[in-house]
DNA sequence: TATGTTTGTGTCAATATGACGCAAACTAAA
DNA sequence: TTTAGTTTGCGTCATATTGACACAAACATA
């Protein structure tokens, strides 16, 4: 049963993070499995009285993917009074998740900052779960498990406000790995978005904003012909979404 | 001097509106003035503890416009360590603002969730001042006094937001009034974007969206040509921002 | 060597955009 | 009453962008 240094955080106040990834075609996103439960929950935890709300999100996602420097913006606070389910915290004692001690900490009305990651997906090693937790999963967007509380609506909210900066954010550049072939951007413009795009359109559009970078290696060992690899021009890239790409796909 | 129920508020957290309105072809925000100080603030409040934050926050819109049902959002949390200024609490005991007993309540570290609020600027009859302060007035965007702590940060970020969100948000319908003419609203986008649009593609644009009817009255008493006023039609305005007003200007 | 699929590169018509021109409507000055 | 100065309403036109496709080269596998 864990500890916590709860006289040290903001009381009342939590932070849930919703990690994207990009594999195998899919969004995905991290979850932890509640030990002896079958409700998945948002990795999140709690705010150090002393300490910037920005720097401990990233504390908090860094204890979990073990990743330093990863793009992190918060996106929406969730204040609503629905959102606290009374039973929670006897849960968490029941399953000795949590000493009693702790019993009131997890009782109170909890508001909730919401913050989105896009982590590339084979950089996180061996996800860790925390003190709550047995497990730590990705998993598919559109195939998700059963979530506590609000959970649901957390990773619904994030997936829209995703949507809405695809333009204005880097999403690209984090989703993905170094380099990748035109058809592997596609798909993740595609499965953001929700909707197919044409394949020569895609890559008439995407080149003539002037942020990618052909390098001169192919993808060997595809069952195909092998597609060339392109790079992100970081600079160009940063300087492009200052003002948004114009007009979505 | 005024007392406050502080044992019925989230401690540590309060609420920033930043509330827009458009008049004599500005961008306005409308700001308290401190009682015997210089520097003026947004208006904002706290939280009860058992009502919902989106609530709270028209609550405080309310008492301060008058007006209810006004279009308000959420925005971003504030949440740096170093948003909280050692002086500001003294100072209001200093001047009298509140009671020593409440000290200790605005010494606290205050998170802060900002909202914006659009409204239609004529009317907001006589915006009433709260027990901070003395006067309320509308201040132009681009010519704000001193203000405290981060307001002016917190209103700079509305702003931008306000700009993203042009495409996405009922922007014109809740900041001119119910009847309007063409350049009136080309003025609105023009406020909100900071740059000059070409008259006659504006119009084109605008009315391609089919989002505005017009009536066949004239604003009639101008020095030049009357103009044909024009009304929304909300329905369709509604229904064209979901899916965002393809293209921005 | 034949087959199926993916990749790279175009074309072309339909639309949208940006940069203007011009006359009607109206006020105020001459 | 006439004239000058503005604003409004309604266009035009060249250029750029979009959406819908066609086709051949490059592979792996059979």
């Amino acid at each position: 049963m864990a500890e916590l240094p709860i006289e040290t955080y903001l009381p009342g106040l939590s932070i849930d993070c919703v990690i994207f990834g990009f594999h195998e075609m899919e969004l995905k996103v991290l979850l932890l499995n509640m030990k002896n439960q079958e409700e998945w929950a948002l990795p999140g935890g709690f705010i150090q009285k002393d300490q910037d709300v920005d720097i401990e999100a990233n504390r908090i996602l860094e204890n979990r993917t073990g990743l330093k420097n990863i793009f992190l913006q918060q996106f929406h606070l969730f204040g609503d009074l629905t959102r606290n389910k009374a039973g929670h915290a006897k849960k968490l004692v029941e399953t000795k998740i949590i000493s009693d001690d702790l019993r009131p900490w997890f009782e109170q009305r909890f508001l909730s900052i919401g913050y989105y990651a896009l982590v590339e997906y084979s950089k996180v090693q061996v996800p860790t779960p925390d003190f709550t937790s047995d497990s730590c999963e990705w998993c598919s967007l559109n195939n998700l498990p059963k979530l506590i509380m609000d959970h649901q609506q957390i990773i619904d909210r994030a997936h829209q406000v995703l949507k809405k900066e695809l333009n204005y954010q880097p999403i690209g550049l984090n989703l993905l790995p170094q380099q990748f072939t035109m058809s592997e951007i596609q798909t993740l413009y595609e499965t953001v978005l929700g909707k197919t795009l044409d394949r020569r359109n895609f890559r008439r559009k995407i080149l003539s904003y002037d942020i990618l970078v052909a390098t001169n290696k192919q993808r060997k060992g595809g069952t195909h012909r092998a597609p060339m690899l392109y790079e992100f021009d970081e600079e160009k890239y940063t300087q492009a979404i200052q003002e948004g790409l114009k007009s979505l796909f």
